[in-house]
DNA sequence: TACAAAGTGGGGAGAAGTGGGGGAAAGTGT
DNA sequence: ACACTTTCCCCCACTTCTCCCCACTTTGTA
């Protein structure tokens, strides 16, 4: 999944999720918080691999991972595309109006607006970049 | 992928890719940001090796990925062998109208023309291309 | 010179994004 | 158990943008 796509959360709490990501997620997908105070969306097929990956783990390792899925929402989208984020979820990553849903390889995050735009200016330096293709050896 | 080709970006965005690099690139390729403020093509099959190389490191280095899949763009050739360049890339590389699409060996830059003729400029210097030689060992 | 391929420009159909109404379902209090 | 409120979901309408198609110019080639 790539692309940075600005949508608005309408008054109901409905985000559309953008068309080129729509393939990848499929009609049923899981949202949960993330780091950085923004949520993130992942696929009922990665969300399984992750839910595996949990469950491998040693039982007080599981018990960290609690949140994760206390606050996970399973969505799925209706005849629009659009799906209607919980308030608990919305309020945590501070979403009013101006979102933006950001492609992130095997996940989407979801961010209010002006908190990624910080966020991206943060990370889009030249030297960060540079770090990063370094890193990649690609 | 060699050579460099001047195209002009149109008022909505588009970019002919050049005949030569066509068949390298497929009809369907990734672009994203590069560092020197230019944009860089990978062909699909390319571009899968990148992600899934990605997708296997720990979470937490995936995240300092970021960037480069929130400004990755899947791009797919129209019938005149155009693609169409999201406005934040656009952005990021300062492209208005006159375009130069180098080849890379293994991928394609996108650059505004007079920066790249800029770098050119610097990177042409007998010195220069003295160190790349011995940098080779070739 | 004729022809084909490549590059450039623009119009229009259809998809994507946004907003709102109404009815069903669930939760709340009396 | 019933009425009432709130939430959610399906449907319809409107605007904007993307993508597909056609046409013209230029370049290269036989």
């Amino acid at each position: 999944m790539t692309g940075e796509y600005e949508h608005t959360l309408d008054a109901k709490g409905r985000l559309a999720i953008p068309s080129r990501l729509r393939d990848e997620l499929g009609s049923v997908f899981y949202v949960t918080l993330s780091m950085d105070k923004c949520l993130s969306a992942y696929s009922a097929e990665n969300w399984k691999r992750f839910s595996e990956k949990v469950d491998a783990m040693p039982f007080v390792k599981q018990r960290k991972m609690r949140p994760l899925f206390a606050f996970a929402a399973r969505c799925e989208t209706d005849g629009q595309g659009r799906i209607l984020l919980p308030q608990n979820l919305r309020e945590y990553a501070g979403l009013d109006k101006a979102v933006t849903v950001v492609g992130c390889n095997n996940h989407a995050e979801i961010w209010d607006s002006e908190r990624w735009n910080e966020q991206h200016d943060a990370e889009m330096t030249p030297e960060n970049i540079a770090a990063v293709m370094e890193e990649l050896e690609f």
